[in-house]
DNA sequence: AATATAATAAACATCTGATGTTATAAACAT
DNA sequence: ATGTTTATAACATCAGATGTTTATTATATT
């Protein structure tokens, strides 16, 4: 019926008050907080007890904490690195089916894909033939080669100018990535991605709307259907 | 050219280590690590270093440390709590626009209300009657009306069978949540969006995908006009 | 005068050891 | 048997000492 009372732990508590402060606005990215001493003792708490609850703030990517003088402990905005390691972890003990990814990027990519085709710069193309080019030389450079393939679908999402579909369709791509690397992938499938990658900068840079949708959707089935062979079945952590 | 070398910091050594080995499956959720002063030995570090480590990964959802004979700390899932809040953290600092989260939610939630239709069961039906029963009699119940409307939403992303579109759904619905707590919604907002849910439960009943995805599409443009009218424009937080 | 080097001080990093609190389990009394 | 007390393992918190890092200031060298 209730919920066990939260165990009142000293640091907890100072991580809740820190990060309310941070949430309301009253402390802002950059904002340096007092020192350790100063603060242990606004707190009324001991120095290692406030070390945690900052330790606690940091793992969170909410403050940053610099050594010294003129260092201490500095707001900062979460980062997408960060955002990404917090959403994988959640993931990670899900344990979703490839089928659930492609499922949720089949919703997404091909309308991102789709926006991306009328709202594209020639600044935007320029990048992603440069993306290109450089997946074709680091074709067998295999972690490379995943980072460009993750910035090549990023760099499409910050087309839409919708940081939040950024930030699930690179969130999405790293997790698969985690899972790609603990296969073996042959470079049958580094050239199959490519091709995609190709197809769909032709329909971006034809400013072809319905093309593009179509190829971001039959590149996402594709590398589906790849991993799910390669992955004898559909599990995976 | 490089990035800058890593601060040596020893509770974020033992962090990378302990997360590592759970990510690598030696542990899992249940298992029990050594006491702290085992550990601390193990490590080779003080009883403060580690501690700050466990803070760090009890912050990140991964730890459960209890006190007391038979405690110590227990590995655990990330909860959906834990995670949602951290994609919030992220949110907050990207502070997007409603425009953002309405063209997200579109690009899934009518879809999933689609595939909602098809696979519900008679049970989901009465959990989601039940639902809006309580929702009408709560009307006026602020913060439990915002949970049975979340909830609302949730339960139709449960149906897909979908974690990674369950998980995105009510992460978005928190973080809209969050700012319609900032702001001051009237009756009118409440009863607008009751009268959406039932139709929304009248198509699943009906068992009518297109209707479903089309009264899901309504509802969310809809909830999208009020707020940005209530808002006096877009911006958020 | 300009530059390199050394001293200073602020602030975090880590360690040690003592004392308090909690929860389980065993011992004990009724 | 049952309820209460006691012992104990393990975490929680504190206080203080010592080390490290970094920016600034002072000094010495060329």
């Amino acid at each position: 019926m209730f919920k066990t009372a939260r165990v009142n732990r000293i640091s907890q508590n100072i991580v809740e008050q820190i990060r309310e402060t941070i949430i309301s606005g009253r402390l802002k990215p950059g904002d340096r907080l007092p020192s350790e001493k100063d603060l242990s003792a606004e707190f009324g708490v001991s120095k290692a007890s406030l070390r945690e609850a900052l330790r606690a703030l940091e793992a969170l990517g909410m403050l940053e904490v610099k050594q010294g003088m003129g260092g201490g402990a500095f707001v900062t905005e979460v980062d997408l690195e960060t955002a990404r390691n917090n959403m994988f972890n959640y993931i990670f003990f899900q344990n979703p089916s490839i089928g659930e990814f492609t499922q949720l990027r089949t919703f997404i990519e091909p309308q991102v894909a789709e926006i991306a085709a009328l709202k594209c710069t020639q600044a935007d193309l320029d990048y992603l033939e440069d993306n290109l080019n450089r997946t074709r030389e680091k074709m067998d450079a295999v972690p490379f080669y995943y980072e460009l393939d993750t910035k090549f679908h990023h760099h499409i999402a910050q087309i839409s100018g919708n940081r939040l579909i950024c930030f699930v369709i690179d969130s999405l791509k790293n997790a698969i990535v985690q899972i790609k690397l603990q296969l073996e992938l042959d470079r049958d499938f580094s050239i199959q991605v490519y091709k995609a990658h190709m197809r769909i900068f032709d329909a971006l840079r034809k400013r072809d709307p319905e093309q593009a949708r179509a190829e971001m959707q039959r590149h996402i089935v594709e590398v589906d259907e790849r991993m799910k062979h390669y992955c004898d079945g559909d599990t995976l952590f």
